[in-house]
DNA sequence: ACGATAATTCAACTATTTTGGAAATATCGA
DNA sequence: TCGATATTTCCAAAATAGTTGAATTATCGT
């Protein structure tokens, strides 16, 4: 992972549409969802969720699989992983203990036992 | 953490100058880096990175702190965790087994035992 | 083969973001 | 207090991104 694939990762993410893509992908794991039925659960204009979808595909973060007239989508989480990998490299150079939070989120300090740390808190 | 906090996180993500700065600050932590050391290293305009910081600041990506007449700048790790957890809560619903790299990179199979998975693979 | 359906591509248009210089604000050191 | 330094704010220009509808490609069912 070098920083421009990792930039082309955070590009898809920050559209409200291609993030709404993503999530729905994630969701639908790992079934997918045909184009067609995103675009009618985003209400976004099959042109415009092509365009996105494109944009995605390239970037790694989906994908695609012809079925018949259908193309189905899904969503590549292996990819965020890396990024999270990439943005937390070479972090906090010689600081032992200093960056908890990195060392957890890239998994060098494993949180084995902790209950859900991650359940999002309802608000 | 909603759509909304998330969606300005990977906006924040989404541009060659921010994500360089965040790398930087990452790099950095736990110390920060003042607004003039930022815009010397990425070689930006002062006024053009004061928008950047001002976008990640908001999006709570960035703590900034006074230093006499130097302002400094860390990275918020904490906000990443969060994010990657809205990410995948609610992902792969009902498929046993299906999600792995989602459930990995959400922290809840506990990678326990494994030896630095995150580490960044040469290219 | 033919009409219907799924999705993409294209090109023009609109909207948003980014940039950089000048001016403003505030702190520092003497 | 005064000049230098650090950073921000303001604003207009430049660059990018996103939307739309029409045309296109390809597959389906009959």
């Amino acid at each position: 992972m070098d920083e421009k694939a990792a930039l082309a990762v955070f590009e898809c993410l920050s559209s409200g549409v291609r993030l709404g893509v993503f999530r729905l992908l994630v969701k639908a794991e790992p079934v997918g969802v045909v184009a067609g039925d995103i675009a009618a659960a985003l209400d976004v204009a099959p042109s415009s969720l092509s365009f996105h979808l494109r944009t995605m595909t390239q970037a790694g973060l989906l994908r695609v699989e012809q079925e018949g007239r259908f193309l189905r989508y899904r969503a590549n989480l292996a990819l965020m992983t890396e990024v999270v990998g990439f943005l937390t490299a070479n972090c906090c150079s010689g600081v032992p203990g200093g960056c908890r939070d990195a060392d957890v989120l890239a998994g060098r300090i494993s949180d084995c036992g902790a209950s859900n740390p991650m359940q999002e808190s309802k608000a």
